[in-house]
DNA sequence: ACATCTCCATACGTCAGCGTATGTTGCGCG
DNA sequence: CGCGCAACATACGCTGACGTATGGAGATGT
């Protein structure tokens, strides 16, 4: 038995699970009560690591708009030299990416997205990673060379195009990076 | 005062409150006590025209899956001739059609989008709306004289990149039109 | 060893939302 | 004119979620 007897949760934990509930379930299913279950405790635990619930979503979001671009970024980063072929890896990495990282991955992102149309905090989160993002890809398009005016479109319908497909893929399978694959092809 | 005074509620007055609800918060807003003050009456309406909230939310989906791409259809082919203009038509229409129709229009789709990722009766008219969509798409291209193979890839596509961009357009403000035209003429 | 501090358990009051049960009102009609 | 039904209004009990308050167990320092 591997099993690491439950010493002491971290705030850490708590985060953890509650990503993994609004991947699952969307913002509204992010409760104390709820999370303390997944984690074999009870919310006086919650209420002793968090102030009240607003709190620990904010710290959500402030935790997922950290880690959101700087991995991706990272890892296409580090395995391809300038040019087409970060394009490539990046349409690739990012289809694959789902429900392995720490914040959720991919998988808790459409949830996030609609919280972000609820919730004011959540929402100017949600623009600064997508305008992030989109800058990052518009890089990506000028070290094609190409100006900075056709880069930067392209870099939004490539992500729109991502962000499409991925909200297609949460409710019925479909293979992303295919798909990718070939817009990026059209963009190029 | 052109005030006309509420005869009697009927339950597509309900439906429309609730779209109107889903659009501005999402799923988890669509309660019976709130749709009541909305129309300035109580839940006991309510109850009196739906079984449950369940059963409402059904009827919900039930007429949004009628309406939400026979309208679209039909305003492409009635204002154009089979070829790339009835595309460009519909990459215009699109976006921008935001909460003028009465189940809420395209500003409610993200949301039920997240209804759909959440609940699986939502999921499965999501899919078939998705399908219907996209075969009526890949129909357009395949007027364009494409092979069936390019047509269903462009309409994916396409449709996707609406769908990011709707995503987008639902937490900051953009132009739709505009890029759906670009991503069209790539497409073409 | 004993007091303290951390980390969690339990019990409580509150409130929103559900669904039901029953009271109330205004029109249609003989 | 008054009866009856459609279309609500109101009152109720119930559950789930919040946040607080207080109790308790286990490690820890001196």
């Amino acid at each position: 038995m591997p099993r690491k007897l439950p010493i002491s949760l971290t705030p850490n934990d708590w985060l953890r699970a509650a990503f993994v509930q609004l991947a699952a379930a969307g913002v509204q299913a992010i409760k104390a009560e709820v999370l303390a279950k997944q984690l074999k405790t009870t919310k006086g635990s919650f209420y002793w690591h968090f102030k009240d619930v607003p709190t620990f979503k904010a710290e959500m979001l402030k935790l997922w708009e950290a880690e959101a671009t700087r991995s991706i970024m990272l890892a296409v980063t580090s395995s391809a030299p300038p040019g087409p072929q970060r394009l490539h890896v990046l349409a690739r990495i990012v289809s694959q990416m789902n429900a392995e990282n720490d914040y959720g991955g991919l998988s808790a992102e459409p949830a996030i997205r609609e919280w972000a149309r609820v919730e004011l905090q959540a929402a100017t989160a949600m623009q600064r990673v997508d305008s992030a993002r989109i800058a990052f890809v518009k890089k990506l398009f000028v070290d094609c060379g190409m100006t900075a005016r056709d880069a930067r479109l392209r870099a939004e319908l490539f992500y729109s195009g991502f962000l499409g497909l991925q909200a297609m893929a949460a409710i019925k399978p479909i293979d992303v990076g295919i798909r990718m694959s070939e817009l990026l092809k059209l963009l190029l």
